[in-house]
DNA sequence: CTGAATCCAGGCGGATACTG
DNA sequence: CAGTATCCGCCTGGATTCAG
């Protein structure tokens, strides 16, 4: 028995909630949801990479090869094949020798660039805080509240 | 020998550049980039989850394991531990019995709601765009263009 | 109720060598 | 150049059981 991926039902109150509400309401909690699905394919490491990657413009293999520093080959064309079954990414093959193939975003690939460069970007201007953060929770051995497990 | 992370330069150029060209010089294509592992950590399946419940406002621990469904207790902690270590998430204790422990968002991770409730947006938005990229992908036997690996 | 501890399978992902 | 194929360690993450 194969079990069928929940669509969520749009309904969209008004007047609109905030995401966040919206969100709930998708069924994003339900490993079996198809939102959950494709959040967990695009939140990924090396789908991130890529697509701030290819946003910088048409790319070739053994560019994104090298960009994205200590990628492997199986992981590189991993995740292209998935980005590109998904439809965010486009590949293109000449047929020259020796062979030539380059890769870009779609517009559905493009439409994902901005959603990913927000996070980007709290992640580069929350660096400090979090280092901050850890460092003083290693610091504290663990006291002061009464109770917390070894 | 300890390699130490990275920290970008700081360097923001006038005017200011579109995001997505800041990210690209902020390292983030190097894994021992600080900025790298910052997004490693908060593009995450779980952690993602996590705050979004937490948006909701402060819950306890067998709430979270209700909402977030198909969550182990193993995955549940291991994800609150490192996101209260990393600051992004507060834990009170009660002493009383049973036990009773609320997890809350701090304000750092008040700020990461926003990013990543547009990211979930996208999602939902798009998902039947990225299934039928995939149905499309799928139907076609691998032909039409000049090569595709077998 | 809130975890800790243990076991274990599956898959991620690196390294390497090879091919058209 | 643009991948493929194989081997394999390791870690994720689920299931289960136990404890304070």
């Amino acid at each position: 028995m194969v079990l069928e991926p929940k669509r969520p039902e749009a309904e969209l109150s008004y007047p609109p909630q905030p995401a966040l509400a919206r969100i709930a309401n998708m069924g994003i909690f339900d490993t079996q949801c198809e939102g959950h699905q494709l959040l967990e394919k695009i939140a990924n490491k090396w789908t991130i990479l890529l697509v701030y990657a290819l946003a910088q413009g048409k790319k070739r293999y053994s560019d994104l090869k090298q960009q994205i520093v200590g990628i492997s080959p199986k992981m590189l064309i991993q995740n292209l094949r998935n980005l590109e079954r998904s439809g965010l990414i486009k590949r293109e093959v000449y047929p020259t020798v020796p062979p030539r193939v380059d890769y870009s975003l779609t517009q559905l690939g493009e439409s994902l660039t901005e959603p990913l460069a927000v996070l980007g970007e709290w992640a580069y201007q929350h660096i400090s805080d979090v280092d901050a953060a850890i460092e003083e929770y290693d610091s504290k051995p663990n006291a002061e509240d009464f109770w917390h497990p070894k």
